[in-house]
Formats: structure tokens, sequence, C-alpha cells
RNA sequence: GCUGAAGUGGUGGAAUUGGUAGACACGUUGGACUUAAAAUCCAAUGUCCAUUAGGACGUACGGGUUCAAGUCCCGUCUUCAGUACCA
């Protein structure tokens, strides 16, 4: 019997389907634990190999953690709105309900193959309105509170509603815009229901606000940054303006602190962690207040600045203000005003791109106004400079020339003075910004004193006369929610008066309305704008027709749609109880399950994904939805797997016919081997030589060219192979020029390629019509491809497709072999060629257990060799699983069958207990093998083996013997001799008299158990 | 610039707390089997010197600590990822 992978992994795949094996129970005795990967997009090119690796390695632990004895969750599902869909409806007309209900089929055709532990019964899709309806659902909790800092947590809008209608606002301590004005209780009470919804709009947690958006006329959509290249459009090359627009966008800035001290409590990595720590931005300093000496009009401004070294304000030599800064038209004097116009239009034609890049280059402008020094009352200039972002604080600084590198630069480029303000310091060539070592001085009451302490007594004095406070600043920003997209979820949202209005939750899901374009409208309106039945009757609360809109009972429907993040900020819940259609999850799941254990997916997610969900958790805390604030214990991120391009080299230059010293002709190509052309490279001089037909003699060129005999051979048959292929072109020959032999590299599909870098030249062919007359140069008689690394995509050639892998290694081999490339974290290269050797594995194992003549296994009492192997490898195995270092589990198990195999063994006591331990890994074969030793359940539950540590205990050890460090034998010892006794064993040792040569040793290191060092 | 990760044979990668560098594979070379190929099996395979015995050099580079360094310390370089001139 042979090892028949595909008709083995068929059977098993579906018993595991038919008795739903994997489904995991909210109901359970057993602890429980909860496995997930990130969400994938079903996109219409289905997987390719790099995509499952993430998901092998979770599959792996959480058939671990069944062996383990957990209830384990380890569900699937899809992130299934999104912009290709979309554009695909756009150019074919298809709705992307249906393309993406495809891709979801090719999907799961391709992951079932690979044999994982899903429960597929929680399958969840975002597009699905089941699904969708609690996105709406929590849209409109988030709409319906806002964030109380006093109680430091989202609070339900009725109680600011309250406050508001007792006392005003003069008391609450919100998170929300910064421009909210004052008012008394009797105020509130007096304004109309618009103007009170107004008020409320700036404290909700979800709010309609105007934003700065990239603005694309002519595809009549807003583009992400990274949509635009150089100015225009990356799809095609349009102008884009900034533009205004008004957006639903989300408060995260409330959470800021949260999020950032949240990160404390998860295990992720450093890497991932550092990233939201930046993206969030937090900055301690204090906010100061600099009144703008008036000017000739009389009119007094303030300039407000953002500092985090508030202990340097008496170092202040001048201002700057960002160019974009709305104060700067208003105090520029007239002297100054061409100048500063001239800098502002030229800061705004460099795009923010290359003020990053650039950062050597010192501008700036001085604007003809001075602030007061709001304690020495000096007068101080106020310049602008692109070197200080409009987004950030206040848009303006305080420069302190001596304590900041870049006010520095800009001081001395200027001609500005640089007070020096630190006790001790040289400040000549550089500012000083060690805050650790500052002592502060001319700084009056500042005096002598440490940052610390200077920090604490300037806020002090600023807020006793009244020019400031302490202040934390942070980077994070408010996030957007609306896109002017059509495959996105609806908002639950109608407008009454231009006042936003939540429709009902128990009205949900508003279903993504049909549409004929799924283009923006030619007023330039989202997509849904093109829907006939969009208007929200508030009397049957129903979706209705356009016409009827009356703005009495019925209004219009928000056009915008929720971005791809909505669904995917929550899904991790859902699938704790995916099919409830009173919640979105029940109490007694979301209490079972509570987060996640372990999270895998990729580092690109850092600041998106993974902060926007980690925002909504905290926020369905604080309103008592979920039971705990963090929704992922530990998350690893699987590094991408990348292709191993393949080139052939096209011969680029003349040739030499009777016409022409050199004539090219781009229909007749030569394709010449990697390693001729290598050689051709090496001794260029040689073959032009030849091909002028200088007259040398044999011994002359070898020494002329220094070069051997040998090379000469391969140099000349290379030469004569060209000058035959270069006839068979109808040409004379190459026409070789001196010291220049052009070549392009051209990708080649990888899968032409075999283990040996040996291209199949028919297939090439076949597929490249326009090289079917071409030449090719070999070297040993085959055509040998150039390797490179590069990412796997479709326009290099050096995709591959996982089906491929399965039908001809199966998927227990795919499943080990990509394990076994490397650690899971890290960017590697695939290589088909090396799945022979898992696959040879797996062969090898299948003999193991399986003769000519059917089962070899037996009751055999195991030796002590065979409980040996089968013990350390239960101990390496289950510290890699643990470690997730499955790469090196992989080895372990090859290991563990070259030695089985070695020993004879068919002991039952050893055989079973491997298949344990493989089955994470391999599943199918493990299942297979284990229904052969007369198992009647499934593998998939049985206990994982004891480690037993009493039969690795060894008598003795072979001693690696040193000599100043170096090994030069070694010598088998037993491991209770002491530790004198060993050294006068090896010092007796004839080896060791022979390495000492009669020298005595100076000292003899002995580490019992481990080595022996002789130092002499 | 900053932050994070990494740099070991022809290739992917092992190496516990500082203790035999290169496990396990791929590839290559040689051999067995076969009419032949594939498959399978066996052997060799870091580089250099040496017929052998053996020796020298080797973990990006330069130093250091140590009986002993891929591993620890200092400095430099390179690659990859993220990013924000963040006051």
């Amino acid at each position: 019997m042979t090892y028949n992978f595909n008709e083995i992994e068929a059977k098993w795949q579906k018993y595991w389907a038919e008795n739903k094996t994997f489904k995991a129970e909210n109901n359970s005795e057993k602890p429980k634990y909860y496995v997930l990967d990130m969400f994938p997009y079903p996109s219409g090119a289905g997987l390719h190999v790099g995509h499952p690796l993430g998901y092998i390695a979770s599959d792996i632990y959480a058939r671990y953690k069944r062996h383990q004895g957990f209830n384990v969750l380890h569900p699937q599902g899809y992130d299934s709105f999104g912009l290709p869909a979309e554009q695909y409806a756009i150019q074919t007309g298809q709705h992307p309900a249906i393309t993406t209900a495809e891709n979801i089929k090719t999907y799961r055709r391709q992951l079932d193959q690979i044999g994982f532990s899903f429960d597929w019964s929680r399958e969840v899709r975002t597009s699905d309105p089941s699904y969708y309806k609690w996105t709406q659902w929590i849209f409109i909790q988030l709409f319906n509170s806002w964030y109380n800092n006093d109680s430091n947590k989202a609070e339900d809008i009725s109680t600011l509603v309250s406050v508001f209608s007792a006392e005003g606002n003069a008391n609450v301590n919100a998170v929300c815009d910064d421009d909210v004005e004052a008012f008394s209780a009797d105020d509130w009470n007096g304004f109309d229901t618009v103007k009170q919804q107004e008020i409320l709009l700036q404290y909700r947690l979800t709010y309609l606000a105007e934003t700065e958006v990239n603005w694309c006329p002519a595809l009549g959509t807003v583009l992400a940054n990274d949509e635009i290249v150089n100015g225009v459009s990356e799809r095609g090359g349009h102008s884009v303006i900034r533009k205004k627009m008004t957006q639903w966008s989300m408060r995260i800035s409330a959470y800021a602190e949260r999020l950032l001290q949240g990160l404390d409590k998860i295990d992720w990595t450093d890497s991932l962690k550092e990233s939201q720590r930046n993206w969030i931005g937090k900055s301690v300093g204090a906010s100061v207040t600099f009144n703008v000496i008036a000017n000739k009009a009389n009119q007094s401004h303030k300039i407000e600045v953002f500092t985090t070294r508030p202990d340097t304000i008496f170092g202040v030599s001048f201002m700057t203000l960002a160019p974009e800064h709305e104060l700067v038209s208003q105090i520029t004097t007239p002297e100054q005003k061409a100048e500063v116009e001239a800098y502002i239009l030229a800061t705004a034609k460099r795009s923010e791109r290359d003020r990053m890049a650039d950062v050597k280059t010192i501008s700036g402008a001085f604007t003809g106004a001075y602030a007061e020094h709001p304690f020495t009352k000096e007068p101080i200039p106020v310049w602008i400079g692109d070197y200080v972002l409009a987004g950030y604080g206040t848009g303006a600084v305080m420069s302190v020339p001596c304590g900041d590198q870049r006010d520095y630069d800009f001081a001395k480029h200027f001609n500005i003075s640089i007070p020096n303000i630190f006790e001790g310091e040289d400040i000549s060539e550089e500012a000083f910004s060690d805050k650790e070592k500052t002592v502060i001085a001319n700084s009056d009451f500042l005096d002598g004193m440490n940052y610390k302490k200077a920090t604490k007594r300037a806020i002090f004095e600023l807020e006793k006369i009244g020019h400031g406070q302490g202040k934390t600043n942070y980077r994070l920003r408010d996030a957007v929610f609306s896109r002017q997209r059509y495959w996105g979820e609806p908002f639950p949202v109608y407008y009454v008066n231009g006042m936003p209005q939540m429709i009902e939750a128990e009205h949900l899901p508003i279903k993504l309305p049909e549409v004929e374009k799924y283009l923006p409208t030619e007023t330039g309106e989202p997509p849904l704008g093109n829907a006939t039945v969009w208007a929200w009757c508030t009397e049957t609360n129903q979706v209705v027709s356009n016409d009827k809109i009356n703005n009495t009972t019925i209004h219009p429907l928000e056009l915008n749609t929720m971005p791809g993040w909505a669904g995917s900020s929550w899904y991790f819940n859902r699938y704790m109880d995916a099919h409830n259609t009173e919640e979105f999850a029940s109490k007694e799941a979301l209490n079972y399950w509570k987060d996640v254990d372990l999270y895998i997916g990729g580092s690109e997610h850092a600041t998106g994904h993974l902060l926007y969900s980690r925002f909504w958790q905290k926020f369905l805390f604080d309103k008592g939805e979920v039971p705990v604030d963090e929704f992922a214990k530990k998350l690893i991120n699987q590094g991408m797997i990348l292709g191993t391009s393949a080139f052939v080299y096209i011969y680029d230059g003349g040739f030499a016919s009777k016409e022409a010293d050199s004539e090219s002709d781009s229909s007749k190509n030569l394709i010449i081997s990697k390693g001729a052309l290598e050689l051709i490279y090496k001794h260029l001089e040689l073959f032009h030589d030849l091909w002028k037909s200088n007259p040398q003699t044999k011994a002359e060129i070898l020494t002329n060219y220094r070069i051997d005999e040998e090379t000469f051979i391969k140099v000349k048959d290379l030469y004569n192979s060209l000058l035959v292929a270069s006839g068979n072109l109808g040409f004379i020959s190459i026409a070789w020029l001196n010291g220049v032999f052009p070549a392009r590299p051209i990708h080649a599909n990888v899968s032409f390629v075999n283990s040996s870098d040996e291209l199949d030249i028919e297939a090439f062919i076949n597929w490249r019509e326009e090289y079917k007359d071409a030449e090719f140069v070999l070297e040993d008689g085959v055509y040998k491809v150039g390797r490179e690394v590069e990412k796997m995509s479709k326009s290099k050639y050096n995709v591959v497709n996982p089906d491929n892998i399965v039908a001809d290694y199966g998927a227990d081999s795919l499943r080990l072999y990509e394990m076994f490339l490397g650690p899971l974290e890290q960017y590697k290269p695939w290589n088909t060629a090396g799945i022979t050797g898992v696959h040879n594995f797996l062969k090898k194992l299948w003999k193991l257990y399986v003769g000519e003549e059917g089962l070899n296994v037996n009751d055999a009492e195991p030796t002590k060799d065979n409980l040996k192997t089968l013990h350390k490898t239960i101990k390496k195995v289950q510290e890699d699983i643990e470690n997730f270092s499955f790469n090196t589990s992989v080895s372990t198990f090859m290991i563990a069958v070259n030695e089985l195999t070695v020993q004879k063994c068919t002991s039952k006591q050893i055989l079973e207990p491997l298949l344990v331990l493989l089955s994470p890994y391999a599943p199918h074969v493990s299942e297979e093998l284990w229904n052969q030793l007369g198992n009647s359940e499934s593998i998939s539950t049985a206990p994982f083996p004891e480690f037993d540590a009493s039969h690795l205990v060894e008598s003795s050890k072979n001693y690696p013997i040193s000599f100043n460090g170096k090994m030069r034998f070694t010598l088998e010892l037993p491991l209770d001799m002491s530790k004198d006794e060993i050294e006068k064993t090896v010092l007796a040792h004839e080896k060791t008299q022979e390495q000492l040569q009669g020298r005595t040793p100076k000292k003899v290191i002995v580490v019992p158990g481990k080595i022996v060092n002789i130092v002499g």
C-alpha cells in the first residue's frame, strides 16, 4: 500500500465536514480558547501560497489546543465589502454581490482543500444584511453617546441633555469639538430643536463635520493619500484638489489615552505596539498664549502655541507659524506682505512628500509682526516657516533656538539671536536638547532648576498670569467614517432640516439599495445618489421611493456608505454567536468566550484595523455590551511569503550580416542561458578578439587572458554555439562590441522551471508566441534561468497557486512546507522545488507504519531508544508550538521518523502517540493512520502525549575537549564522574598529550555535562 | 531623521542560560538499481591548504569582555518595514 494522499485527504475532509468535528459549543465544561485569523478579503484572484501561511499556523495552534483539552473556537469568514468588487462592477456592470459570492466560493474551495479545522457554522460576511444590521446598530450607539472625561468613559447622550437643561455646559468635562460655545440652562432650553441638535453633534462619538479631503472631480470621488501620485490620481492621472466636505467622523481621539494605556496589558508584538504608540503620539507640555503687539490698525491678536518644554520659555527669541495659519494674513505688516505671500504660494506648490523629504533646506519669511513675551514683555519677531505643520498642535511654535535643533538652524539661517538659557552648556555649534542634563539659567524665577522642576514652575507661573496651562497633546486625529462608494454598509440615517436622524434599531437593517450605475452621479453625489428608492418614511418605517420625499414624513436617506474598517472592527465578537437575530451576540456567549486568545495576521493593519477595533471594543465595554475592553490578548504577525521570479535573457544587440556590420531585427531573438551569459560577461574581451580573429596561439591566449585550458574550451564552445545560433537566425554572427554585451532579462513563468532552474523551452515558447522562432543558447545541454526574490505578483509571473501544490503533493505536504520555510514572523521566499523534502518525509512516515502487506504496527515492547526518540520529540514539539516556532518542529518530526526507521520500530506504544504530535501539522495522514491503528474516534481530540523526562536520562556524555577554546576531539565519559576525575582522565588521554606537545596546561576548565577546555 | 526587525554555506534555515557553528531540508557531485528515464536507496558536500594524518580561516565589518562569543558590551555598515520636521 502506498501513500495515496489525494484519496486520504478527500476522505478525511469529507469526514470532518459530515461529523462537524470542529464545531465549537458555547456551553462546555472545558476551558475556552479562541484562535482567530485576520478577516480575509475575498479577491477575484483567489489564494496564492502566501495567503494560507498564517491560517496554517493558527490551525496548528487550534488543533494543539484541542489535544490539550480546550474547547476551541476557530472561526472564519469574509470581509466582503470593498473596493475591488465595486471597481469590477463599474467596469462590467456586474452586481458586486454576485462577484463577491463567486469569489467567496473559490476561496472556500481553496481553504477546504488545505484541511483547516474551521467551525464553518459560524461563518460571517460583512456584506450580509444580517451582519451589517449590527454594524449599523453599533453606529447608532456611537451617535447616541458622548465621552465624559470625569467618569472617563462613554455615556448615553441623554445624561448630557439633562445636564444642559439643568445647568448649561459650563461644568461639562467632555471630549468635544474645539469651538463649542458656552451656554446656560436657560439658553439651552430656549434653543430650537435644530440648534440643540447642532450642539449635541459637537459632543457625539460619531458626528458630522466639515473635513478637508482629496477630491478628484474627474473620478467624482475622494482619494486616499496613497492613491495620489505626484499630485494627480494614481488611476487615470486626473487632477486632485483639497476640498471641504461634510462627512461622518469617529471621535477616536476621546480614547487616545486609554488606547495608549491599554497597550501595556496586551501581549502584542513590540513593533506593533510601538507603531500604535507613535500613531497616538502623546506629548505632555503646556499651552502658552502670546499676545501680538498691536499694529497700526490697532487690532489685538493672540497666538496660542503648544510646547513640551515650558521650562525653556525664557529662551524664546522668535515665533514660527505654519504658512497656512489663519493669523498670518491678519498680522503681516504691509512692508512684509509681498514676501510672505510669495512664500505661502511657494509652500503650497510643494507636496507634503516634498516638504517631508527635504529636511535640509531652511526656508521662511518674517511677517513684520511682534509678539510679547508673557514674562519679560520683550518683543518677539513672528515668522512663518514650513517646518511648522498646520495639522499638529496649534500650527504655531514658540521657537527656542538654544534648545531645539530645528529652531537653531532656522535662527542661524535668518540671523536671529540665540540666547543661551542652559547652565554650563556650549551652544555655539548646535542646540542642547538633553532634558535630563538641563539646568536652567538666565531665566528669572527658573534659574538653577532642572527640567522637571522648571517645567512645573513655569506652568504654575503661566497659569498665575493667565497665559497658559499644562496640556497633553495627542497626534491621533478623529477618523473620517464616510465613503463615497456603493459597496459598503449604508448608514441608518435620514435627514430632517439638514440634521441627521437615526432610524430606530428595530427597523434595521437598512439594506443597500439597487442602483443602475455604480459611479457617482452627474451632480457629484455618491453612487447611492443613483438609487430611486432611497428615502425614509417615518410613518411606515420603510425605505420608499425618492419621489415621495415631502420633508415632513418622508425624508432623504444618507448617500455615503461606511468604510472598509466598519465591519471588521467588531467581527470577532460576532463569531461568538454568529446567528443571533436579537443581539449582536448574546451576553452568555460574550461572557463565555470573552476575547480572542490568539490573533494572527499581517502587520500592515497596525494602525488601521487594529486601532479602530480596540476603539470600538472600548466603547462597547463602556456601554456594558462586552465584558472586556481589549479584544485580543495575544497577537502575532506572520511574515510575507515572497516569490522566486525566473528570468530568461534576451540578447539586445546587433548582428553582423553580409550587408552590414551591425543590424538588428526585433523578430529575431537570441535567448541566452544564465551561465552562458555569465561566461560571456567574464571573458568579454576574449569573445571580442575571437570575433576579430586576432591571430594568437592557444598558449598566447591562455597567458594573455590568464585562463586555464578548460575555460578556454568552454569559451570556444560557447563562441561556436553563438555563431551557429546567429546563422540559424540568418546572420553571420553577433556584432561583438568591445566591452559591451547588451542583454535584457524578462520574467518567465515560474511553472516552466524545474528544481534545478532548468527551463522547459517548449512550454515557454507556447506561452510567449513572439519567441517561437527564437534561438536558445544553452549550457550543458539545458537552458538555465536566473532567479531573484520579489514580491509575489501576477505581473512577475511568480505566483504559485496552492491548488497545484495540493494536487501534486497533497495538503499535508503544503502545510508542512509552509511551516518548514522558516520562522512564522519572517519574510521568506517560496521555492516550490523544496517541497520534495517534506513530501519525502511523509512518504517515509507512511512506510514506517504501512508495509507492502499492510500495517507494520504491533504490540511489541518499545526499546529504550524508541522511548528516547518519542519523548525528546514530545518535548521539542510541545516547546516549539508554545513558542510558535513551527519550522523547527517539522525538522524534529523528520529526525524522529529517520531514527525510528533506523531502529525498525513497530511498537504501537511509540507510533500511536507520534501521530497525535504530528496531527496539528499534517492532520489528514495522521487521521488516516490513527484510524488504521484501530481508533474509531477522530484523532482531533485525542490527548496530547505526556512527556516523561526519565526516558531522556543519559549515563554518559560525549565531551568536547577544547584547547584554548578550540574543539580538538571528543571523549565519552560517564556523567556521574567528578570534576577532578574528568580532569585527570582527559589530561591522561593520549590525544591530550599529542595536543599539548609537552607543554603544561595553565588551567583546565571542566563544566560537568558540558565541556572541557584546556588552556596553555 | 526617528522607531522596529534583520544580516550565519550555492539556497531556505538550526544552534537552550555564553559551552562541539552549519541540525533538518533543497541543490550539487559520485555510486547502486534500470535497456533508459523517473522514482527509490547509499555516500560526499562551509572556504582554503594537505596524498593521508591533519591544519588554517570562518556567523555583515572594526574593536572589547571571557578559559570560551553567532549569542554579551561599544562603534560602523547594509537590507527590509513603519513613520511624524510632532514643537
